[in-house]
DNA sequence: ACCTGAACACCGTTCAAGT
DNA sequence: ACCTGAACACCGTTCAAGT
C-alpha cells in the first residue's frame, strides 16, 4: 500500500497498473493477489491513507470556523497526493471507505438534529472533492503544456469552494436559529 | 455517440469498450477513431447528451424554488442513465464538457454577484453530481445480490440531496439580504 | 470520405506449482 | 506463508492499405 500510494504520487492514476506496481516491488503481478482481493481493495486502503493525512484543526472560536478548517484541511490532504481527490471520490462512491471524512466533518457541526448533520457533512465532502478533482486535473493539463488561462483564473477554485463551504456553512446557521 | 449512450445503459461504463462499441456498429474498432480523436472525445459527447436531458423547469414562484428544481431536474437526467453521473463527473474534471449543467443552473440564480453565481452554481452541480454517483453505485451493488441494508437507507440519498442544496439556496438568500 | 487488417504495447486476474 | 510461471481474456490506439 506505501509503495502504490508512492506510485500514485509519482505517475498518476491512469499509471498506477497493478504490473507497474509489481515492478517497484521486485516481484511478480501475481503477487500482488495475495495481498489484496484485487485493485479496488487496494485503492481502498490507498485512499483511507489520503483522508488519513488530514490534518486535525485544532480550537477555533467557534464550530461554524471549525467546520471551515476541517473542510479545508482535507482539501489540503487530497491536494497532496497526485490525483488524490479522484480516488478518494471513487473509493467513496463505491462505498468502500473514505468514510473517514465524512465523519470528522460531521464531528464538528454542532447541532442537535443528527440527519441534517449528516446530509450536511456528507455534502462537504461531495463539495470539496469535486473542486479538488477538478482543480488537479486542471493543473496537470497545465502542466503538460495547455496554454494556462488568465492569471486571475488560477486560484478560482480555492475561493469558489470556500464561498460554497460558507453558503452550507451559513445555511446551517440558519437551521440553527430556527430550531 | 448515439450507439455509446444505448450501451452505456445496457452494459455500464466499464463494459462500454471501443471494440465492443464496434461491435454493436459491425465495424472494426479502428474505424471509431476517424470519427473520434480518442475515448475521452467520445466520451464527452455522451455526456454532454445526458446532461442535455436535463428537462426544463417551467415556471416557479420565485428563483430559489426555481434552483431547487433545475438541480432536481439535473438529477434525474443522471440517474436516466446507468453510470450516467460518474461519466459526467469524469467528463466535467476534465474540462471537456457538461459545462451546461453548470451554467444552466447559474442562470436560474437570480443575484447580482457574478462570482458568488458562478461558485454557487459549481457547488451545486458538486452536490448533485457526487449524490448521484453515490447513489447509482449503491443501486448496482444491490442488484447484484448485496444484501440491501435498512428500508430506512433506500431513499437516503435522495433526502440528504435536497437538504445539501436547500442549506445551499438558505445561504445563497442570507447573502441577497446582507447585499 | 470512410473503413479494414494487422499489429503494438499494454491491462487485471487466476491458478497450479514451487519454497 | 508467500511467491513464481504461465496463461486467459481482454484493453486503447496507430497506421498502411483498401474502396
Amino acid at each position: 500500500m506505501e509503495a502504490a500510494l508512492r506510485l500514485l504520487d509519482q505517475v498518476g492514476l491512469p499509471d498506477l497498473t497493478m504490473r507497474r506496481l509489481a515492478l517497484e516491488l521486485d516481484v511478480q503481478p501475481s503477487a500482488l493477489y495475495w495481498h489484496y482481493a484485487n485493485k479496488q481493495t487496494l485503492l481502498a486502503e490507498v485512499s483511507n491513507a489520503i483522508v488519513a493525512f488530514t490534518r486535525p484543526a485544532g480550537a477555533a472560536d467557534n464550530w461554524q470556523q471549525k467546520v471551515l478548517r476541517e473542510a479545508l484541511n482535507l482539501r489540503d490532504a487530497l491536494l497532496a497526493f497526485r490525483d488524490g481527490a479522484e480516488v478518494v471520490s471513487s473509493t467513496l462512491a463505491l462505498g468502500l471507505g473514505a468514510s473517514d471524512a465524512v465523519s470528522r466533518i460531521e464531528k464538528s457541526i454542532a447541532l442537535t438534529d443528527s440527519k441534517l448533520v449528516k446530509a450536511a457533512a456528507e455534502s462537504i465532502v461531495f463539495l470539496v472533492l469535486g473542486s479538488v478533482w477538478h482543480e488537479q486535473q486542471r493543473m496537470q493539463a497545465n502542466s503538460l503544456g495547455v496554454a494556462d488561462n488568465l492569471l486571475d483564473e488560477i486560484n478560482a477554485p480555492a475561493r469558489n469552494l470556500e464561498v460554497g463551504l460558507e453558503l452550507i456553512i451559513a445555511g446551517l446557521n440558519e437551521a440553527k436559529v430556527k430550531a
